[in-house]
DNA sequence: AAATATAATTTGTCTGTACATCTTATCTTA
DNA sequence: TAAGATAAGATGTACAGACAAATTATATTT
């Protein structure tokens, strides 16, 4: 009738029972009783090896879920898919333009804008194949009149080309111009940061001598199949531009 | 007796009942009928308004806690916290030294250890008081035998100058070392990522010429107190390392 | 009036039950 | 034998009840 037991928790010794379930449980996996690949026990059996409800051990596999370590599939059971837990430290983002982390009163200025085919230089800089075609649209961003923080290459693809036209309006950022106008929505980002030295072209443009550090920074926009809609290369000038990444440890890591 | 309901889910549209009951009130936040600071309602009084369990309920609210809105504390309540869902982009670490990006077999060199106070520049590129007292760890990380990867300062609090013979031993990160032997965890790390010149003491070093670009990446690990306990600055030359960030597009937002 | 004890409130943990839904194995039939 | 229907197994959703633990409000005492 739901009432026979006499303590909620008996846990005589720290936190919560599901917790010591999930930390069993846990260097179980680590030490390979249950290998990486193999299947887990069913609720119903931990239940019995326990003596706890269910609820008690879904409490626990939902820790181990938020992890990494196992894989649930309703019909199906619990499959082991890592040793140890994954993902210790988290960065979060509040508002998708902490991506840029261009104050939000810049202006991107548009300098030039033509289809291209990428020759093996820039394919390797930014990732894409020799001869792929691409929309190109060199820009500088300015903080004002007289400022620019930096020289910032875009690439999208053919079919997007029409909006570099947008491109300045506002100070909403490319991808987000993409994402609104030819409905992607942007899955994955990767961004690779390095030091290079300015070509004389953009460095008068710039404002600075000619092979002077940059941060160059290209940023890849991928849609949910993997597919790259967007490519930005962006060089800043030694002592203009401090990319900042805030990594918290994950709370739901024992 | 607990057996009263005919149909568990009742749902007659879509997905599952605590899905749709965190979307209204995820819809009543957002349209301010709980503004940001204030208290939502107790569970019991949600159960009543919905006709729901406690179960649908606090599923539904643990959802809003996924996603940042809302913040619960034992006892006392619930309370927005903001007014729209957060965490658009997730960065996930598997392992711990994914943080510093080096593969595994490089290896740390210490040049020189020693006692400082820091001086005017210093404190200000890594972000601590002039006069503070720290120690100063000289080292080059290295690829093997004859490739510099970069130049390494790493500062660490007077009580922990010990730590300084262990360094090099074996792969393990400094931060680790501290963690073990201090007790201490890192609960934050923030790193600042900018373009420099190197100068020439430790240009020949690493074998390139004075004032080369360098990509700088500054580390601070902090504790669970706020309280800086280690700073890296690391001087990578141009074309030996790239720092890559990854984000996922975080799958528990609607 | 201030400090302390008590009660009420609210979220956290836990059990038991029941049915839904998806997956997989088994059996049946063409 | 292969395709399809059926049954069994596993996780997902949902209900109700009970006690634990933390917080806050109230009452009591000094």
């Amino acid at each position: 009738m739901g009432n026979s037991q006499i303590k909620a928790s008996g846990g005589n010794s720290s936190g919560p029972r599901y917790q010591e379930l999930a930390d069993i449980l846990q260097t179980e996996v680590e030490s390979e009783v249950y290998p990486v690949g193999t299947r887990m026990p069913t609720e119903l059996e931990l239940c019995n090896r326990f003596s706890v409800s269910r609820f008690t051990v879904r409490e626990a596999l939902r820790r181990m879920i938020d992890n990494g370590m196992i894989l649930r599939r309703q019909g199906s059971g619990t499959v082991v898919v890592s040793k140890n837990p994954t993902t210790m430290f988290v960065q979060k983002l509040n508002t998708i333009d902490e991506l840029l982390q261009y104050s939000h009163d810049t202006q991107l200025k548009v300098k030039s804008s033509s289809p291209i085919e990428l020759d093996a230089e820039t394919a390797q800089t930014i990732g894409g194949e020799t001869g792929e075609a691409w929309h190109k649209i060199e820009s500088i961003r300015y903080l004002d009149e007289k400022s620019p923080i930096c020289w910032t290459d875009v690439f999208v693809r053919p079919e997007h080309r029409q909006l570099a036209d947008r491109i300045g309006e506002d100070t909403t950022p490319v991808f987000m111009v993409i994402q609104k106008e030819f409905n992607v929505v942007a899955e994955e980002v990767t961004m690779d940061l390095f030091a290079g030295s300015m070509k004389e072209e953009k460095a008068w443009a710039m404002g600075v001598e000619p092979g002077s550090p940059t941060l160059v920074i290209v940023r890849r926009y991928k849609d949910k199949n993997g597919r790259i809609f967007e490519i930005s290369v962006s060089e800043h000038p030694a002592g203009r531009f401090t990319f900042s990444v805030d990594l918290l440890r994950s709370s739901n890591v024992d």
